[in-house]
RNA sequence: GGCGGCGUACCCAAGCGGCCCAAGGGAGCGGUCUGCAAAACCGCGACUCACCGGUUCAAAUCCGGUCGCCGCCUCCA
């Protein structure tokens, strides 16, 4: 199966072939830095990143750009009340995001392009929209005429007559027709802004992707990403300024990821019905977090509940102990015995990548490739058991395992974005489990079973399951 | 009111016309293994895909209607 996505343009899958053939520019939207960023920033950040990465696995040259909205009410309003400025407030959340992303193994783009630095860039692009007639000024601010761009509401689907219906437009006298929106506003006392043909202002929240894209990426976008909320107006109204101003397509295909809603509602910054990331990160591993995030599609809803940290967090603890028997199986002296093809077929790595290649061609769906190496694990486990107990490997089995286990390690760190192996430990905790391991051993070979499972409880309560295998006892992390 | 999405087992979640009398994960139960556990494995677990009609040789998948939930239409990933 070709890879094919879901393109919000059309309303469906679509084949996927970049403008340029072997290149993808894609512009994904950023946040605006006043706050910390919480699960729905994640989801959509990590959707991208796993987008992004399936795209270089596949051989595509990528280059990815994500802004970020450092001007704005709530920037000003925030850094107003904290009494400092709303440029160290944009820093400091900017930092923010960049460390809590980390964590969650999210690539970073190549250029991370800021509103404030682009001024001038928007200020042309007005320019030029007002020179075809596509904008006008108003005591100082200036507006895009809406009803001279024939395709408005073209991506989001709206007639004309529903928007106006909606009523909940903002209202100015200002505008000529209350859909347009404003590209430049006139100053305020006390708040930022630049010198412009119209006067004091600052932009518009929409007019700096517009410029900042076509600046770093060019007029025709291949990929434009971001969550659902974008689609109107942000990016309705993104496309008729680009579009207008250029008059070449904007974007060829338009990604949105769906949303994290809690208690039955959109988990959102404005309604303030979220964890932080940070916080999360306090109750479970950030890569149980991605591995949440990725065991959905990404156009799904997904609804945050504590029991999916737990169902995650097991998920992904089954997911690396069968990539452990994998590595372990290769350690086994080999015997005579033959395996059935259907089990070597499970675990064949042309059968495997094949069709966790197709799942992630039909629109990145994430859940069933996991679902598709989850299967192989379990056979690779049946193996690993029988080996376990009888200390041989049958024979050929690890000719074949051997290049799945090489894919396998690069198909959940490269594409996934998710470490086979459990987090290493530091030093001193490492030679604090081993002794208390060899303690348990100790009591166990003279029938002291409850100093063992005193030992084990204690283990358990610095986070580690214990595991009896033939080959000897392990810990194993689980926080 | 307009536009869009969703409703699959106890929970999560793929499947979107025949390979489905429906992947995969979690939880549960029974078994193997174990000093006991854990991990792993084996078995059990939706005769059915919100509901009602229709199209078709064939529907969870298409069409119409009903119910419920969510999102966007205002800043929002």
């Amino acid at each position: 199966m070709p890879l094919t996505v879901f393109n919000t343009l059309s309303g469906r899958k679509e084949l996927f072939e970049p403008v340029t053939p072997g290149k993808i520019g894609m512009y994904v939207c950023g946040v605006t830095v006043y706050d910390e960023c919480h699960l729905g920033h994640a989801r959509c950040y990590v959707s991208f990143d796993v987008i992004r990465r399936y795209f270089e696995y596949a051989g595509f040259a990528v280059h990815h750009v994500q802004n970020f909205t450092d001007v704005d009410d709530k920037i000003i309003n925030r850094a107003g009340e904290a009494g400092i400025p709303p440029f160290d407030l944009a820093r400091k959340y900017e930092q923010r995001y960049f460390e809590v992303f980390e964590r969650l193994n999210v690539r970073r783009a190549h250029v991370y392009p800021r509103a404030t630095e682009e001024i001038d860039g928007m200020i042309r692009m007005i320019t030029t929209l007002i020179e075809r007639g596509h904008a006008y000024a108003a005591d100082g601010d200036v507006y895009f005429s809406t009803k001279t761009f024939k395709d408005y509401g073209k991506l989001s689907k709206r007639p004309e007559e529903s928007l106006l219906a909606g009523a909940r437009v903002e209202v100015s006298d200002k505008k000529r027709d209350p859909l347009d929106f404003a590209l430049w506003k006139k100053a305020k006392t006390g708040e930022p802004s630049w010198p412009s043909p119209w006067g004091e202002g600052r932009p518009g929240w929409h007019i700096e992707c517009s410029v900042m894209s076509q600046k770093y990426v060019g007029d025709t976008l291949d990929v434009h990403g971001g969550g659902q909320d974008l689609i109107f107006p942000h990016h309705e109204n993104e496309i008729a300024q680009s579009e207008a101003a250029t008059g070449k397509p904007f974007v060829k295909y338009f990604l949105h990821n769906g949303f994290v809603t809690v208690d039955g509602e959109k988990m959102s910054k404005s309604l303030g019905n979220f964890q932080t990331l940070e916080e999360l990160y306090a109750q479970v591993a950030p890569d149980v977090l991605r591995f949440l995030i990725v065991s959905a599609h990404y156009r799904t809803p997904l609804t945050f509940t504590a029991k999916k940290l737990d169902d995650a967090a097991a998920g992904l603890a089954r997911f690396r102990e069968g990539f452990r028997h994998l590595e372990e199986l290769f350690a086994f002296p080999v015997s005579n015995d033959a395996v059935s093809p259907e089990s070597l077929d499970a675990i064949r790595l042309g059968s495997v990548k094949s069709k966790f290649e197709n799942a992630m061609n039909d629109d990145f769906n994430t859940a069933e490739a996991i679902g598709v190496l989850f299967h192989a694990l379990t056979e690779v486990n049946r193996l690993h058991g029988a080996a376990s107990r009888s200390g041989k490997a049958p024979a050929g089995v690890t000719e074949i395992l051997r290049p799945l286990k090489s894919w396998l390690g690069t198909a959940l760190n490269d594409i996934l974005g998710i470490s086979p192996a459990a987090q290493a430990l530091s030093t001193d905790e490492t030679s604090r489990v081993e002794e208390l391991l060899a303690g348990r051993e100790k009591a166990r070979k003279e029938k002291k079973f409850s100093d063992a499972d005193r030992i084990r409880d204690e283990l358990a309560a610095m986070g580690y399951q214990l595991q009896d295998t033939p080959q000897g006892p392990r810990a194993v992390r689980k926080r």
